[in-house]
Formats: C-alpha cells, structure tokens, sequence
DNA sequence: CGCGAGCCCTGACATCTGTCACGGCGAGGT
DNA sequence: ACCTCGCCGTGACAGATGTCAGGGCTCGCG
C-alpha cells in the first residue's frame, strides 16, 4: 500500500526536485503539488492525501496557517512541516499548529523519505537538534501590544509613522518599544527585531 | 554524450533533490555533490563537470565567490548560478564573477535541464524578469566606507560601537550613515539597510 | 468586596541619531 | 602647476529615541 503525498512549496524548482526524489521511493505517491498556502486546503479535499509536506516560507497564506486549516479539516491527513530555517520559534507553533512532523531542509535527503513514513504510521518527527533550541527559547515573552509595535517598526518606520499607524500616542510607541528591546536583550529597535525575527516571535 | 554536472548547496536536502530531478533526464549525469562553497573547487579540479549548478546562499565561501574560483581554475567548467531570492544585485555580481548562466528557484521545474544545456552550448541564461531589475538598479551608489559602514551597523549596533570597530570618530560613522540613508531613500539606518541588503549592495 | 498581577497608556528627561557646513587628501583633466 | 571633483573625516546642532515613574483598566483569587 503506498503512501499518497501532498507537496506545498512556493519555489517551483525545489517543489519538482523535491517530488522526483521522493517518486524514487517505491511506496510513495506524490498525488498533488500546489505553489501556495491557500491552494493547500482545497487539494487535500480534493485529493485526500495520507500526508501533507508543507513549507512554511510561502507568501500569503504561511505553512503554519495551511497546517492549521489541514488539521481542522479533520480528513486524517497529517502534516510534515519542512523548511529552510531552523528557527526555535518555528519548529514550537508549527507542532502548536498541528503538525506531525518538522524537518529543517538540511537532512540528508535519504532521510525524508523516512520522515515521510514515520509521520504515516503516527509517528512525531522532530529535528532533535532544534528540540532543544525550542524548550530553552520557549514561548515569546512578547505581549500582543509589543509584538504589534515592533513589527510595525520592523522596516525602519518612525515612531512618529509607528503610532500613526497603530493610533497610538508616541509615548506609548516608545514605551512598547523600550519593553521589547528591555526583554530581547538588545540594545535598540533593530537589535529587538533581530532577536524577535530569528526567534519566529513576530 | 552526456553532459557532466556539479551541484552545490548547502541544504542537503534540496541537493539531492535537485540530483534526482536532473538525473531524470537522459542527457545530464550528475557526477558530484558538495555542500559548501569551499568544497567546490576541489571537487571542479577531481571531476572536471562540464557545468557547475552553485547556490549563492552558502556559508563560508559563497556561491558569487565559488565562481570566481571556478572560472579564474581555466578548466572550461561553465557556471550555472541557482539562488532563492531574485535580488538584482545577485545577478548583476554573478555576471561580473564569470557566471554563465543566472536562475532562480521559482522557475518551474522542466526548465532546468534546459538551462544547463543551453549553459552547456555556450549560451547565456538569464531570467528575463530579472534582467530588467538589474538593469534599473546597476550598481551600488554606496562608497567603500559608507559600505562599510552600513555593514558593521546591520543587525542594530550602535554609533559608538560601530566606530570603535572601524576605528573612526563618531561624527564619521555618523556622516556615512547619513549619506547611505540619503542614497537609498530611507528615513533611517533601518530603512537603508534594508534596500541595501534587497538590491545586493552589501 | 478588596487586593494584587498584568497589561496598556502617557508625559518628562537624558541620550543617541541624522543633518549640515566645513577642511584635508588624492586622482584626473587643462 | 592649477583646478575640480569625489571621497573621507570632523564638530555643532536640532530632532528622534529609549528610559523611567506613574495612573487607569480588567481579570482572577482569597
């Protein structure tokens, strides 16, 4: 009985690479491709895949959200996250989410194959490096208003722009501003993004 | 004839799935695998591929480096430069260290194999949408120093450390600062770090 | 209810940052 | 030799930023 295989990647070239090499295993089955988070959804009703790889660099709809919806879905397919950073932060919501599985796109590539399989039989596959990574890096320290603020400072937008766009009084801008470079351990704004950014707390 | 290939990525799984897509075809033999830039040249000298497929994204030694050393090696090696991001400054760099041909990952798969034959033929390779960026942004506005500069205050340093690492007065890192900020177009060091790091000037 | 914890919001103050006008230096043209 | 132009370096100044102390609000608990 072979495995029935849903692949979702925004890059048209690794999404091809990535099905021929795991055409190569005997028992799988690539049934469907998709380019975006938002198609993700539709082909798993339409084709009732046994297993979802997602990426999570994908624009609009992330691999985090697809993951969500394909386990809200409740078809029983699982999900096996698979990205190119190995972000702490990533590897927590993306299990937060609902997945079964997240490989970082360094293993070797014998091994996902395996993954695959494991994530079949109800298996949890974690990159065993990055599980640690997770625990110590834990939940974001972040509150909601502070996460806001500093994402909306990410590119380099002025107080001034920030609290216009936020409706906010420029006090409190730098106030959430001071709180989040205080608990990122930085020493200014870019510093805070910086941290927040690798730690996938925005 | 078969045509003689290199790959080299650092994300080992993208690797071999590139190997198992291109291996697909007839035509082309994939004859060595390495994951990093520094790796390249000896396996060029031990192999002699026909056409070397480079990421740009790799530790160390990059991909535009990796190139350099494969064309100034004079062993008729010709480069095929693959990257994630369509960055016109990758492009414009790749060309200027002697690449031949200039792909990003979001091509669909089957055209590939095509651009290593044309590389392969003598040809040159470039994605069309791309060569009109390059063209429009061209080369970096930026002096050495305000490079510099720019560079040492990337992920948020301060003036006062930004100087003390390039031994210059404050009131300099200041001035460079200033001017990168004004040739980019930004409001501020974040803002011009970012069209920066975007348009490959860094 | 009374209380404390946590979050959001604000204004005042010291510090840092970006701008400006200016001088020195070397390369290339006249 | 002279001039010009571009890059590097510097200090003074206004404006933006980060810190701090503190008030209002909701929510859970004794």
């Amino acid at each position: 009985m072979t495995i029935r295989l849903l692949l979702a990647d925004d890059q048209a070239l690794v999404r091809g690479a990535l099905a021929a090499l795991l055409s190569l295993e005997q028992d799988l089955d690539v049934v469907a491709e998709v380019g975006s988070g938002a198609d993700v959804l539709d082909a798993v009703r339409e084709h009732r895949p046994d297993v979802a790889l997602l990426d999570i660099e994908m624009p609009g709809l992330d691999g985090i959200e697809a993951t969500r919806a394909v386990v809200a879905a409740g078809l029983g397919t699982r999900v096996l996250v698979v990205t190119t950073f190995g972000r702490p932060g990533y590897l927590r919501r993306a299990l937060q989410a609902g997945a079964s599985g997240f490989v970082v796109k360094d293993v070797p590539a014998t091994q996902l194959a395996d993954a695959v399989r494991r994530v079949h039989a109800g298996l949890r596959v974690v990159d065993p490096t990055l599980a640690a990574d997770s625990l110590v890096s834990g939940d974001s320290p972040l509150t909601e208003r502070e996460t806001d603020v500093l994402r909306a400072a990410r590119d380099g937008a002025s107080v001034a722009v920030v609290a216009e766009r936020l409706h906010l009084s420029q006090g409190t801008v730098r106030n959430h501003l001071s709180a989040a470079i205080g608990k990122t351990g930085g020493d200014n704004r870019a510093a805070a993004v910086r941290v927040a950014e690798a730690n996938g707390w925005l």
